[in-house]
Formats: structure tokens, sequence, C-alpha cells
DNA sequence: TGTTAGCACTCGCCTTGTTAGAGTGCTAAT
DNA sequence: ATTAGCACTCTAACAAGGCGAGTGCTAACA
């Protein structure tokens, strides 16, 4: 059942030149171009078995051969070796990207805008999702007479604040004692559970002052909280693939186009893939069937969690885009590692 | 020089068939479909003058007229008549731009989606532009030993703050004199203003603590400017235009695409546009030479100015677009009217 | 003088037919 | 097991002919 050491030369010929030149793949080509010591009629027949097998299709009967899906993935899987990236690309990166964990989403999306450039593919990133973040502590703090500012701190060190107006005034005691309250009751809980369990909630409200000030509070309080779990999706070189042959027709580019429009059900799919690098080849993605998809995970203080990706057609040079991803995603992991204060001043959007 | 009445009619009909249909409209047709009382010779005839003239154009001998840009530039300037929007799309505006001061973001998308979904076009739309917002006052708040919360607040009532982990510790003191010192300078200047001169600035420093923090200050200080500078721009239903019969070659729909890759340079583009509903048609814009923009400002509190627009081929249907455009900004702008403190609480993101 | 009917003419599009080329699949020889 | 040879298949490209929509012109008409 296995493939012979020549049939996965071979399968090996046809995706690289099928790669390289988007046409489908004759026998005298390949025993042209690459020097495996047989005649074209040999490679013919081992062609044949291999259709029989599943790795190759025939467009109609005159053409060439065409790698299936079933073949990339032995492709990826056992057959590809990791590239080196070139110095150019390198230079690039180290050029371009410049994370600071000041600048988040502008370094995401500049990982992103590398990744399409490099590649010449469709790329999208990620901020990291939050659902995981739990709460240290909660601050209220004083502006003027109906102002106030509300704090909250996760315990992997991110910050966020929002400023507040009351429609009632309020007092100190007030102020410190919610601060106090809200921090013990949420303390340790993530974001997500806090807010999706806050109505039925009961946190103390006997004293008067207090439950007027809670009810002004609460509203900006959850918004807040949805607002920081809401991840960022920036998207990069949509356009590139009206370059490929694959994308020549009008109906494949809507089709492609389309899947970014709804950017929230996009998002959804992105946030449930495993984490490192994951291909996934047309069928094996439930909508996009002749596309493939490439994630990769990076890490905020090794805990966080973001993606990037990059999207095209089934033909693609895997081994340079896996490799690429990795180093990029390594990169970014890298420079947002807490550095504990050295940099001076933090700030979470 | 002028058209005459039964010119402006035979254009007027020859506008509406072909909005409609996207097909060169032929002498016959015209006759057909509009009772103008005369047989398609006279049609032709008029025709012939009427291209003559540049209202219309001819892609070969044996095919009917299509409207030139001059056609569609009168015909917005004098032949349109305001269109009252249907109820359905009255009730779908109503229903789902629940616009308010405290989800500036999401508002804004809404209207750019509904845009797009009533009239079939590819929408967007801009935050406001905030370079004409001016510094009321700046506040230096203290967290802990090492974090301090920075918060700026426009004359327009605006508040901004940001979290900043400082190098060093501080003192109140420090604090509180360096806020009074940063408005004193700031105050009444606007934000750009403020950002472009910044270095040769020179506020007073001579107490040594105090020169220490705000050495630490300033660099968050003008990120955040920046962040309060930066317009966010939000496109909606590129993929509509795939439906329409001009950009059924994969060469105009890719153009269309590329036009919207530089999103820096096409936020630009909108922001130095005039106030009010503004249609550019076809060459009348630098680039996008086939297309129709049209767009249309909303204000803040009356005084900043964001945008929404709709971009679709020259052939639209102009009269039902730029109605439905004056409704949802003055929709938007009469949400976004300060309501001074009775919706509880207001922020800035 | 403006309007209309009639008619020849033009031109793009669709269909059909033909050809060249690339590549396979089979068979028989090695 | 491999290979050379050859018939066969299918597509892409090009050419020719017919169709139909629409114009432009001319001559007749109110």
């Amino acid at each position: 059942m296995d493939l012979s050491e020549r049939q996965l030369q071979i399968l090996q010929a046809i995706i690289n030149d099928y790669v390289e030149n988007a046409e489908p793949v004759g026998s005298r080509s390949i025993a042209k171009r690459y020097d495996l010591g047989v005649s074209p009629a040999t490679i013919r027949n081992e062609m044949s078995d291999l259709e029989e097998m599943g790795y190759l299709t025939h467009p109609h009967t005159s053409a060439g051969r065409v790698p299936s899906d079933k073949a990339y993935r032995l492709y990826v899987n056992t057959l590809m070796k990791k590239k080196n990236l070139s110095a150019k690309d390198k230079r690039l990166i180290n050029d371009r990207l410049q994370a600071s964990r000041d600048e988040f989403d502008a370094t995401i999306r500049h990982a992103a805008e590398l990744l399409s450039e490099i590649t010449h593919l469709t790329s999208f990133a990620l901020t990291p999702a939050t659902n995981e973040e739990t709460i240290a502590f909660i601050r209220l703090l004083p502006v003027d007479e109906r102002t106030i500012i509300l704090m909250i701190v996760g315990e992997s060190g991110n910050i966020t604040n929002t400023t507040m107006r009351l429609k009632v005034p309020y007092t100190q005691d007030a102020l410190d004692l919610l601060s106090k309250n809200m921090t013990v009751t949420y303390k340790g809980r993530t974001l997500d559970d806090v807010l999706k369990s806050h109505i039925i909630e009961d946190v103390g409200t006997d004293i008067e002052a207090l439950s007027s000030l809670r009810g002004s509070v609460m509203p900006g309080f959850l918004r807040t909280l949805e607002e920081m779990l809401n991840v960022n999706l920036y998207m990069e070189g949509m356009t590139n693939i009206f370059n490929l042959p694959e994308y020549s027709s009008i109906d494949r580019a809507r089709d492609f186009m389309q899947l970014f429009a709804q950017k929230d059900w996009f998002t959804q799919k992105m946030l449930q893939r495993a984490d490192g690098v994951v291909v996934t080849i047309g069928d094996e993605n439930t909508k996009m069937k002749d596309c493939t998809l490439i994630t990769a995970t990076y890490h905020v203080d090794g805990k966080l969690v973001g993606k990037i990706g990059v999207i095209g057609p089934t033909r693609m040079k895997y081994d340079e885009v896996t490799s690429l991803m990795e180093y990029l995603t390594n990169n970014l992991s890298e420079s947002f590692r807490l550095t504990d204060g050295t940099d001076g001043e933090e700030k979470k959007e």
C-alpha cells in the first residue's frame, strides 16, 4: 500500500512542477526536467498507479496530471523539508517588525503585511484572545464631581481603563468601597465568565450610596469587558490572489473574497484552530474547499494566544510558507514577552 | 447651447433605462417604453445631436447609446429629483442604527453596513477627524508606586486616557505640578499642533523631579495624541460589485479592489473632500476613473466631522443613493449630539 | 421646417467547422 | 520490468457564415 521510492520521487516532481507553473504536468516534461533515469512511458505507468491511489487527478483525457489534496497532504506530512528563509526576507522582517508591547495592534498588523508581501498570498492576523485572562483587581479613580475612571487590571498585566460620566455625584467612600467590593467579587475570574454571569450575580448592595453608584458603573463595566474580549482581525493582500491563475475566473475570485466579508464568522473559525503551525488543505476545510489555510500561533507572556495565517490556493509553496510563519511567530512571541517594566510603560488598547 | 425640453426628456429616458438594464439603449426601445409621442427616427436624430454635444457615447456603430459622465453630471445637477426612502428602508435604518455616543465605532460601522446593504454597492465610513479638536486640560492620576493614568480632555468633551508604567517612582507633588504644567502649555491648542510642535517646545523643567517625570511621560503622551488623531476606516460590501456587469471582467474587479488596499491613502483622500453630499463621477476622480464616489458628512456635537461614502460604477441610482445618504447622516448627526450627561456616561475610544 | 417611414449598412456575437498540439493508454518488443 | 511506437482523445485557437440589433441616410409627408 505504501508508495515506492520511485513513486515518491515522481510525485514530488509533479508537485514541484505544478506549484511552479500551475499547469497540468505531463510525463515527458517530468522525464526531461528531472533526472529520474526512466523514460516517459514508465513515468506514465507510475502516474496511472498514483492516480488510482488518489494522489493525482486528470482534468481531461489528454491533459497532464495535477496533484490532489491527498498528495499535498502527503507532501506536507512527510516529503516536505524545512526551508531556510532567504537573507532578504530575514532582513525585511527584522527591519519592519519593530515589535513592542506598547503597540500591539500595529505590530500585529505589520506581521500580517509582511506575511502577504513575502508569500504573495492573502494573510491575516488576530490580536490575542483574552477570554482566558483573569481579573487581578478593579479600581475606581475620582476625576471630578461627576466623572470617574474605571480601571481593570488583568493577571497577565493587562490594564484597561475607561472614563465614565455619572448621572449623579458620588462620594470617595462609596468609590473605595465599590472598588474593593468589585475586586473581591471578580478577582481570579475570567473576563468571559464575569461577563456571562453578571446578571445572576448579586454583589452585596446593602448600603444605599453604594447601590446607586454601582448601578451607574455596571453598564460601563460590562461594556468595557466586552471590548477587552474583542479580538481584532487584520487582513492584508486580498488582491494578491488576482495574480494567480486559479482565481482568473470571476466566480472563484468572488467566492474567495466573500469568505472574508463576514469577519466575525471568520474570526471565530480561526480562534477554534489548534495551536502551532496548522495546515488544512482543500476539502479539509469546511468552507473554502479549494483553498489551503495555514495558521500559526504567537504568545504573549507565554500565556495569551493570538494567531496569524495565510490563505491561498492549494497549490502553494508549503515549505517556504510554513517556515516563514514559524519564524514570524517565534519572533513575535519573543518580542511580546513581558519585560517587566524596563520598557517604561505599557498600554492595552 | 442649452438642451431642448425634448432632448432633456430623451436623455433622462436613456439614463433611466441604462441605469436599470446596464445595456446600451436604442431608439426603438425608448420610443416603446417612454411615451414621448415621437417616432424612433426622431429620437435617433436627437440622440445623434446629444452625442455630438458629449452627453452620449457609442460603444460601436450598431449598438445603442450609453450616457457619458457629462450626462450623469447634468442629471445629478439639474434633472434628478429627491427621492423618498421606502418605508422598508426607513424601518431598516431605524431598527439597526441604535446610535449612541458610547459606541462610536460600532455605530459608524453599522451605518456603513446599512449603506451597502440598501444600495448593493460598496460603502465605507470614517470615524470623526479630530485634528480640529483642542485640549481642555490634562491630568495625571496616581495608581500605584510605578503606575499612573494620563488623561487628556478635549474641549468638545472627548476624554481619552492611558495607563503608563514608569521606570522610576514619582511623587504626588511632581504629578500635580506636571499636570498643571502640561495643561497650561497645551490648553486651547489642537492635537495636531501639539503633536507636530512638541520637539521645539520647551516646557519649563527647572525642578529636578519634574524633569525626570516629564521625560517618562512625554513619549506616552505623544503616542496617545497620535492614537487620538487616528481615523478608523470601515469598509463594507466590497463583494457587492461582483454582481454588477461592469465588473464582470477580472481586470476591472481587481482595479476596484486595489483601490482599497491602501487604506491610508484612501482615508486621506476622503478626508480632503468637501462637506455635505458630494458626488464625483468618473473622470472627475483622480484614480478610479470609471467609478462614481459619493460622500456625505455627519457631525458630532455639530463640530467634529466624519464621513460616510458609497462607491460604485458611474451607472447608479443617484437619486436614491444621495437621498439615503442624506437621511443617514442627518440621523447620525442627531444621535451624536451631546446630550450633556443625561445618557449616564460617555466614552471615546 | 420638423417629423416620419423605409431601407441599406455596420458590427458584435454566436455557432459551426477545422486544425494543431499535447498527452495519454495500449501493445508489442526488448 | 522497461521502453518505443502509435492510435486516439480532447482542448484551445482560428476562421467563416448567419443573425439581430441598431444606426444613418434619404425621400416623402404634414
